[in-house]
DNA sequence: AATGTTTGTGTCCTAGCGACACAATTAAGT
DNA sequence: ACTTAATTGTGTCGCTAGGACACAAACATT
């Protein structure tokens, strides 16, 4: 094996691709979970995910991506690496590798697909206590959380849990969802005017109240990141 | 294969695990290169990884350890997960997949250790252009730089190049030199107050004017984030 | 003793978030 | 038509923490 290299050589640990796909729904944060069709934990549910196909997949990201619309029918408007988890004894085949990325979708987008199949379904991450999950997928969606939370102090991304044409009302409660805690609509509007990533349409929708105004993300604007979090 | 999972069936991606570890050696940001003892790019310049061992590696954290330790002789004092990197075109044996880790290491802890061999150097980040790199490595080290800058705004990680005894101006040092960037010793100063993450010692040392004090980090702390960065 | 150098402290300025008051706009009820 | 409730949107004050800078403290060299 001078300068040819033999894969059989190592034994290569198993490795996989899952997601943890955020939206918050009704203002409660959902995850979804699908109903594994394989052994282990067959007919447990679980994050989104399997292995790569090299015929297929230019990369891993595609790996997340295809799998996800495997479930959804559409890509994730928001996707990113969380972290890889790895171990011995986290899948009884063996030793195994899972590189997990964190996604976020508008529930509207995904809604109707979801209903029509049974082996996938959103879950709401403060109910899922009781629920049997299988591997370590429990504990990756709660890093993925906290990641979440992180993330919303200091950037916009809870926007992409928001259909396309949207109200600082509506991304004001996606914001305290993910947070659990109430805000200033003044801070808000305080981000939105400094980040520039929003545009006004001319249009405006019933509220309750007052009309609102809808925005919606300047189209190829790139996600900033504010210099100060909110406070925890 | 109902219950019983035959791994033949995938052609499962080329695996590795990589790390980025920096230091900062006489007011300069270095990374840990190694000269490649096999094919493919044997002969240049990489990072330090490579295979998994599901026989001795628990996790592949360990196996980033492992690889570093075969170089330096200890482990890093600061590591964590950079990215995961992959494509069919990054490796000429085919798609492959390479977890990053970023790592941080006082440059006394391994500058002996480092001088004894020949296939394992610190390179000056900023002359890195010249060098020819293996894989996509180069771009890597990039990232890691651009990661290390961020965390550097709003975390006490720099720390994590000094010795264990250390003065507030080695630290100020040791960040400027991450953000290429002068400092106000003043802000450095609130932070250390604020965070309460070292320790004076009963001790000062000499540095050219009055006498500095020596500092070590807390035993068991945690690094705690700032909600503010530091201007950029 | 005078000078230079680095460490350490005190203080003002400023940006941006929290809190709150209040005006503007719409729907619903009377 | 008027009142009330609800929500959107604006103005402003206070607070916190970093940036800038002045200056004191401590040490070495001359």
């Amino acid at each position: 094996m001078a300068n040819n290299y033999d894969i059989t050589e190592y034994k290569n640990p198993l490795f996989t691709v899952d997601s943890v796909l955020f939206t918050v729904k009704k203002g409660a944060l959902k995850v979804l979970l699908v109903k594994r069709a394989s052994e282990p934990f067959i007919g447990r549910w679980g994050l989104p995910g399997g292995f790569v196909d090299v015929d297929i997949d230019d990369n891993v990201e595609m790996t997340a991506l295809r799998k996800l619309k495997e479930k959804t029918n559409v890509a994730p408007q928001y996707l990113e690496q969380l972290h890889t988890y790895s171990g011995i004894n986290r899948d009884p085949r063996g030793f195994s590798v899972t590189l997990v990325y964190f996604a976020l979708i508008a529930e509207a987008q995904v809604s109707t697909h979801i209903a029509t199949v049974d082996d996938a379904k959103w879950i709401d991450v403060d109910n899922l206590t009781e629920l049997p999950v299988a591997f370590d997928h429990k504990f990756i969606i709660e890093q993925a959380k906290a990641r979440l939370k992180q993330k919303a102090l200091y950037s916009m991304i809870p926007v992409y849990c928001l259909p396309e044409r949207f109200t600082i009302g509506q991304f004001k409660l996606v914001i305290e969802t993910i947070l659990g805690k109430p805000l200033q609509r003044k801070s808000i509007i305080r981000r939105i005017e400094a980040a520039d990533m929003f545009e006004k349409l001319d249009e405006k929708v019933k509220s309750g109240g007052r009309l609102a105004q809808l925005y919606k993300v300047k189209p190829g604007v790139d996600i900033i990141n504010f210099e100060r979090n909110l406070s925890i």
